[in-house]
DNA sequence: AAATTTATTCAACACATTGTCTATTATCTC
DNA sequence: GAGATAATAGACAATGTGTTGAATAAATTT
């Protein structure tokens, strides 16, 4: 995976520069914090911080980017059986499980002041395989496609709320809610 | 509605500073807009900047606002049955009229790097008025609300798309889709 | 049409952040 | 321990920021 093995130097600036920009993203929105203080909250020098990031923005990004794969690794680590199609609910459930043990990160990266585009790619993990499973149920193409913005979007909607509120709900139930929406929409619940 | 009617040199001021802002944004996302730049483009000078707005992101909040107000004051010029319960998508199809008319501005307020917040502002003002309705159907209030954040979000998803892609379908088209994905699912169509 | 009010402009200001650079120091890897 | 590499300290010019006061231009009021 990794092309070699890096610094421990590097490792721990990366690593602080990360926890200083989430602390920070507590407090307000990225667009009113500065490298400058990035760096003074983390104890660096603004001048390395140049050396990996180009700006906030990039750090951020980066961030996220290391989440993403954090999913992904996590969920390698279980093997997901389709024989009854409940495949897709299984994966949801260990994507919300690990949003819910770190709730730190996640509830930072996937609140309203978030990129939505990143948050996308968190719900896409799991449906991309749906789509070609609708498209079998006889659904053209092209509508397959809003259905699955739909959903993702949705779903993005759902997590938000259920961070919001404390998370108060357990992994499997909220992955039940969102497949049932997503399949029955409101007549799943009437 | 309003207190006094405003000063010509006011309005036009602001006019052009949003259409600098609009332009600008087709460019680049709002974080790398400067206020001078902004300024520049419409030839205003700075400190008259600073008479109407605090800031880059001021600008873009009053001009969503002022697209929300618009919406709402298009739908006011039309009145909506309720007979057949078919009042949610009539208002609907409306916001995708108007989105459809405004596609130069509405297309870079809700792009992927706008605001989400914003965005679920606007359709909130159809979903606003369901909730209600789906908690008569016997769904108690907290699931109801869930409902209405993946409906919500999920829209926002299906405006983003089409948008994007040129908006092909017609505004009822998306809206009875928007429906009926809310009320159904995918099993509306299969 | 003149008087008055108000918005905009202009130029200047202190201030903060930015991005880059060089020499120096600290720490890691082998 | 030796060599390589990363982080630091300090300085730098450049740029944007937010505010000010006086001059100008354009609106509204009478």
């Amino acid at each position: 995976m990794k092309g070699q093995k890096t610094d421990r130097r590097v490792k721990y600036t990366k690593m602080v520069l990360r926890e200083s920009l989430v602390k920070l993203l507590k407090q307000k929105p990225i667009s009113k914090i500065t490298i400058k203080e990035i760096c003074e909250e983390a104890d660096i020098n603004r001048a390395t911080f140049y050396t990996h990031y180009s700006d906030q923005y990039d750090l951020l990004r980066q961030t996220e980017t290391g989440l993403l794969s954090d999913i992904n690794e996590y969920l390698a680590g279980y093997s997901f059986s389709d024989k009854d199609g409940s495949e897709s609910i299984q994966i949801l459930e260990k994507i919300f499980e690990y949003i819910k043990e770190n709730a730190d990160l996640c509830s930072v990266l996937l609140s309203d002041t978030g990129d939505i585009s990143f948050q996308q790619e968190v719900m896409k993990i799991v449906q991309n395989q749906c789509i070609s499973e609708w498209t079998k149920k006889s659904v053209n193409k092209e509508l397959a496609e809003y259905i699955y913005s739909f959903a993702v979007t949705g779903s993005v909607g759902v997590v938000h709320k259920w961070l919001k509120e404390g998370m108060k709900q357990s992994a499997r139930e909220l992955a039940e809610m969102v497949i049932n929406l997503t399949n029955r929409g409101i007549s799943a619940f009437v």
